[in-house]
DNA sequence: GGAAACGATTGATCTGGCTCAAATACAAGG
DNA sequence: CCTTGTATTTGAGCCAGATCAATCGTTTCC
């Protein structure tokens, strides 16, 4: 039956992770799919949208546009991530565009079934609130990066932060170059320039779309001018 | 009794308007008041704050700091506003500083007693989650601000806000000019160079801390460039 | 395979807003 | 009233990163 695949996609996401396996069937059946094929549009600035999203596979850009095509790339979805949750709880226009970078699947939920499941599942209201938490604490740390660090230092601690993920010392960016250096709050030029020379250094070595860190301390080092160095040494030896 | 006085304070703020008289009396038992004097500190980055704050009175300005003294102001927070809710759903150190500008009362909600409210009324996860919500796109609508725009349509911008409040021609800057700049994300010279600049032009006066705006539709043109002046014109003409 | 569209790189130049420095206004407390 | 500290203003010069322009590599799809 679909209704038990979707269910089963949409367990899959964190944010669903303490729900009940019966309030999971129920929102699965109010939930419906969206597929979107690469350069496809979710959803465009200006629109009323009432549903969040959850995207099973693919990647969402999730950007704003100046007049003059100018554009900024606020957050990039990737696999099991939600977005859209601030739509469904404020009565205004969706502030940003939301575009397909690879084919996409998507759920879909709409208000009504998520305000029913608010009420009917504490955990589900804990997974909301704690979602849209690490939604602001992103977005606060992303405000910090651009206003304090440097362009150099952004780059330095973006590459550092995606290894962080894989562990791997080659990490592959999820992205086209031109979308990445949006995201980082520069041009594709300035973002070209900063790698070259981080590979001149020896840091990283370039390879079309996969970047292999070389050196992360140094890395780590360019990214964080002194007081977050300090927060990990404690880490590391205190307590 | 202090609880009833606490109660009237709490039930002002309009995060909690749809909360249950009986509810806010069990949350007023286990708020607590804090008072804090000008300049003095309501909580820093790094620590580990279990609890969300409401403003009763006063003015608290929420900041980030560069290891050279630098600063980035995020948000003033006003009366009846809150704020914190994130650091209660989220398991991390508080990312901002939270100082007092002007001798301010708060509330102080603990951890567990909102926890067990959010599972007592339905209505206040509504009221958190649309809080969270709302902060989330002033958040977008910021960092879109100081990423689209040049400094001078910011200031334009932010002078235009502040009446869009008052509704009168005359506003107050809710804080000095060098807070205000950094808000704004300039340095207080070029803040005060643009101000003049725009004095020249007879767009407003500078009295001290007060701005008279003396045309405000020419301020809201240099803050829009175009398109939001399309969608105003269409209020203002259609449906 | 070829052409068209897109993405990336590189060089040359420009500039908005910052930095540095100094003078000036203002407020609060003695 | 004076002193001390804090806010603000104004000037001069600078620079990180943008912009403009040209080239080259890489997909994609007839």
């Amino acid at each position: 039956m679909t209704t038990g695949l979707l269910e089963g996609v949409i367990a899959n996401m964190p944010m669903f992770r303490q729900v009940a396996r019966q309030n999971l069937a129920d929102l699965a059946r109010h939930a419906r799919v969206q597929h979107v094929r690469r350069g496809g549009t979710v959803c465009r600035r200006g629109e009323w949208v009432t549903c969040f999203y959850g995207l099973a596979y693919g990647l969402v850009k999730l950007s704003l546009r100046a007049d003059g095509g100018e554009e900024k790339v606020l957050r990039l979805v990737g696999p099991g991530e939600t977005f859209g949750e601030a739509l469904v709880f404020r009565e205004r226009p969706n502030p940003l565009d939301a575009i397909a970078l690879a084919d996409t699947m998507l759920v879909v939920f709409p208000a009504p079934a998520v305000l029913a499941l608010l009420e009917r599942d504490h955990n589900f209201a804990r997974g909301l609130l704690a979602s849209l938490s690490e939604r602001m604490h992103n977005m606060v740390a992303e405000v910090e990066a651009s206003t304090l660090l440097s362009a150099r230092q952004r780059v330095a601690a973006y590459l550092d932060s995606l290894a962080a993920d894989g562990a791997a010392g080659r990490v592959r960016l999820p992205a086209t170059k031109t979308v990445i250096a949006s995201r980082l709050g520069v041009t594709k030029e300035t973002f070209s320039r900063l790698l070259r020379e981080l590979a001149n250094q020896g840091l990283i070595a370039v390879e079309k779309r996969d970047i292999v860190l070389r050196d992360r301390a140094s890395l780590a080092q360019i990214a964080h001018p002194a007081r977050v160095v300090a927060l990990s040494e404690k880490r590391a030896s205190g307590s």
